[in-house]
DNA sequence: CTCCAGGAGTGTA
DNA sequence: TACACTCATGGA
């Protein structure tokens, strides 16, 4: 079923090849806290002006006054939970660089992640694969929507283990899924348009 | 006016 | 383990 479906989102959306555009592995950390319940142009407008400000790195972020950091969030909602999750990430990329931090073993890094401040298991993975270009699978709302849809259930880390061992340990394989699943989701797995969902025009297999 | 977006943390049963 | 509640801005 997993393999099967990601054929047909592909087919309908394409590669997808710049979903994600980032200047830097740090911007992408911060782009998995600040989208966290929250729409990409929200989150753009804040990395867009800490660009032009250029403090889209932890030692700029450690400078910042809280009262500031809030400020500058404040576009990407939940802004006192952002600025301290920020600072705790800054503090651990400041101490640990990204270099250093990224050479970790992937289990060894996620375990590191989980133990920031707001940074659960689908910013974890979403840092891991899109950041330090890991290949662990993000699980996130649309995900367990669409195989909810298709009859399938589970906790976090059983969906993730289904993908997983259902397709190659690929990142870029993963990052596109995973994109394929959201761009999927914002047109047919909000409100109505449920009809609409791939899961109906998927070939019955099972796995 | 209402609804809710590429979640996480905390408290309760 | 399973929910309910809270955090917050901005667009439809």
């Amino acid at each position: 079923m997993i393999l099967e479906l990601y054929e047909v989102l592909a087919a309908e959306f394409g590669d997808l090849d710049d979903w994600w555009v980032a200047d830097s592995v740090f911007e992408r950390v911060v782009g998995s806290i600040l989208t966290q319940q929250t729409r990409w142009e929200n989150v753009d407008r804040v990395l867009r002006e800490m660009k032009r400000r250029d403090i889209l790195c932890p030692e700029a972020i450690l400078a910042l006054p809280q009262e500031e950091l809030e400020g500058l969030l404040k576009p990407a909602g939940f802004y006192h939970n952002k600025a301290k999750s920020l600072r705790d990430i800054a503090r651990y990329f400041n101490e640990t660089s990204v270099q250093v931090a990224f050479a970790l073993p992937v289990d060894t890094l996620r375990k590191e992640l989980l133990g920031l401040k707001g940074v659960g298991d689908e910013t974890a993975d979403a840092i891991l694969l899109f950041a330090a270009g890991k290949p662990s699978f993000v699980i996130d709302a649309y995900t367990k929507k669409l195989l909810k849809c298709g009859g399938v259930e589970g906790d976090y880390a059983e969906l993730k283990e289904r993908f997983e061992r259902s397709l190659p340990a690929d990142i870029r394989t993963y990052q596109h899924y995973h994109a394929l699943i959201i761009e999927h989701g914002k047109r047919y797995c909000r409100r109505k348009a449920c009809e609409e969902c791939v899961i109906a025009r998927l070939p019955r297999s099972k796995n």
